[in-house]
RNA sequence: GUCCCGAUAGCUCAGCUGGAUAGAGCAACGGACUUCUAAUCCGUAGGUCGGGGGUUCGAAUCCCUCUCGGGACGCCA
């Protein structure tokens, strides 16, 4: 689909750029010299016109005049027959500002109605394959705040590169493997012996969250005491097993009352029984990048561009998980994705140069992969900050969140801010039905405009042909202002894309339900006389369309009445 | 010590691939409900863009430096 708002940018474009090369010898450009970059954008100033260039400002040192000069000579060999513009000025030091036709925003409306759930989607993306991996929590508790917002920022990423045109995957990564998971057994042999009555500790090192003690005691429920006195190696398989097993299942459970469903979980102990993280290893050493020392394996600090080698195998044998990650990121680039992104913690930072330089010691092109380091979460009650420590059980839980705010309110509250800002998670004002919640305010104008539908209906009206509606009775300010951000939502929902940013669909839809309450309040849909009647239900649906397709993407749902 | 992220209105944050007079929400103050939902709207006020240098026609945006927060620097994951 061609939008409105991209062609007429394009077509200014080329008028431009076509301009530019007549005007050389004008300007006195040597026809060798390439012409600059220079963009054509809406101006934040509303009386510069609908867009602006600065294409005479980036043209002043190959003409070496000045920048209002070159805009005259500019526009004296510009045609802009095709682009519907109707007045041209130069204004400041030396930007080109166009102003369009008036009407033209009435052609926004039909485009919206006929593209409907699509409206907004593009092809950018060329089916490229790209692989989201998210979340990607050890099975060894529960999640917490850190896994949901990456949970939200994952798979709201996934969806808007799906949206632009990608061939999306999502994927967690299962750390099924090492120390953790023998803590985890070790861990549960504990609370499974203290459930039978004996005295046992958690290792110090072990998970001491009270959600072992419940595991501990479903195993009892189903087995018993039956694996009291049997050895320990079996015991503990049999109790990490099962404890995997019912941990997988509740954060998968977890995660889709959140609202986040994955297309494949990807075992780490799948890489060690293949032979995959040998296999790495082995080749990472014909690659010259091997060294070993202190009877361990490592990877040349030289292959990534740093002064450190980092171990891949342990002296006793036992790959690191460093080993078992690049092995695991080299079988994604085998499986054919162009382009990888991993969304990580702050405190994973450290492991990005070493991934990347990893990938190029493979071969592989380390710029396919793209790492999103998210901040930290502080939760705030009571304006107090919720503290948490992982290792004493201390945290709340996703599922406690969502029992405690719903999954709309977080789903928002984790995207509405840039990954790399910190994120303050206040729970009072998240749960809050009121307007200092950005959730509600949104899904508000989305079902006020249900209402809107719904009183049409009860008066036995029905929604006007989109054909034949006259579009140019909406002259009032707010209805032009609705207008002209609904043609903003293709260009924004690519570039959100593009730059992974989520929380720039979450400030446009915010935005948009702004000029949707002005216009409600200052003028009646229902009732408004004949003509304008039908433009304006046109205007509120199309309206409705673009804040639904926004609260998609975010994964927070649209409310029909509240 | 080295590296990463941040520092913008009272608070929480957008804007950062250089553009024209720096924005939003909340909080504050003053107004608007016989109306399609007031979970809303309208208005007022609020700023040395952490400090200092530099780059240029132009810097919140790029570079250097300093300060202050947070994080990472393990044969943990």
């Amino acid at each position: 689909m061609d939008y409105l708002l991209a062609g007429l940018r394009a077509g200014i474009e080329r008028a431009l750029r076509s301009a530019a090369e007549a005007a050389r010898d004008d300007l006195g450009i040597h026809p060798e010299v390439p012409l600059p970059e220079f963009t054509v954008e809406v101006p934040r100033e509303k009386n510069f016109g609908d867009f602006a260039t600065n294409l005479a400002l980036m043209l002043t040192k190959p003409a070496r005049r000045s920048p209002r000069q070159i805009a005259e000579t500019l526009i004296k060999h510009l045609n802009l027959q095709e682009c519907g513009v109707q007045q041209v000025t130069i204004a400041g030091p030396g930007f080109i500002n166009f102003q369009l036709h008036p009407e033209w925003i009435y052609r926004i409306l039909p485009q919206v109605e006929t593209a409907g759930p699509d409206y907004g989607r593009s092809r950018i993306g060329g089916s490229r394959r790209v692989q989201v991996e998210f979340v990607s929590a050890n099975p060894t508790g529960l999640l917490h705040m850190g896994n949901a917002r990456g949970a939200a920022l994952g798979d709201s990423m996934a969806s808007l590169l799906s949206f632009a045109g990608f061939d999306v995957a999502r994927e967690f990564y299962v750390n099924d493997a090492g120390h953790q998971i023998e803590n985890l057994a070790l861990s549960m042999e504990a609370r499974y012996l203290q459930e039978l009555g004996q005295a046992a500790e958690v290792p110090e090192q072990g998970y001491h969250g009270e959600d072992l003690i419940e595991t501990a005691r479903h195993f009892v429920g189903r087995h018993g005491d039956r694996y009291r006195d049997e050895a320990p190696e079996v015991r503990r398989e049999k109790l990490l097993q099962y404890a995997l097993d019912e941990k997988l299942t509740a954060i998968r459970e977890t995660l889709a009352a959140f609202g986040v469903e994955y297309d494949v979980w990807f075992s780490e102990q799948s890489l060690h029984d293949s032979g995959a993280v040998a296999e790495t290893v082995d080749i990472l050493r014909g690659r010259g990048h091997i060294l070993e020392k202190d009877g361990a394996l490592w990877l040349k600090g030289s292959a990534f561009g740093a002064e450190k080698d980092e171990v891949v195998v342990r002296a006793n044998g036992v790959p690191t998980y460093f080993a078992a990650d690049i092995a695991y990121h080299k079988n994604k680039f085998d499986r054919g994705f162009n382009w990888v992104i991993n969304i990580w913690g702050a405190d994973h930072h450290g492991h990005v140069a070493r991934m990347k330089g990893a990938l190029d010691a493979l071969g592989l092109d380390p710029d396919a992969l793209d790492v999103v380091i998210m901040q930290l979460v502080r939760l705030y009650r009571d304006g107090e900050i919720v503290r948490m420590s992982k290792r004493s059980g201390q945290y709340v839980t996703l599922d406690e969140l969502l029992e405690e705010v719903g999954p709309d309110a977080a789903r928002y509250f984790f995207v509405m801010r840039s990954a790399d800002s910190h994120l303050d998670f206040d729970l009072d004002l998240a749960k809050s039905r009121s307007n200092e919640n950005p959730v509600y305010y949104i899904q508000y104008a989305h079902a006020r405009i249900a209402g809107i539908f719904r009183q049409l209906g009860e008066r036995g009206g029905t929604l006007p042909d989109t054909a034949t509606v006259d579009y140019s009775l909406l002259q009032e300010e707010a209805e032009r202002a609705l207008i002209r951000r609904l043609a903003d939502f293709p260009e924004e929902a690519a570039q959100a894309a593009v730059d992974l940013a989520p929380h720039r669909i979450a400030h446009y839809v915010h935005d948009l339900a702004g000029l949707f309450h002005s216009f409600y309040n200052a003028h009646r849909v229902i009732g408004a006389g004949d003509g304008l009647e039908q433009a304006r239900l046109v205007l509120a649906r199309s309206t409705q369309t673009v804040i639904h397709n926004c609260l998609n993407l975010l994964g927070v749902t649209a409310p029909e009445r509240m």
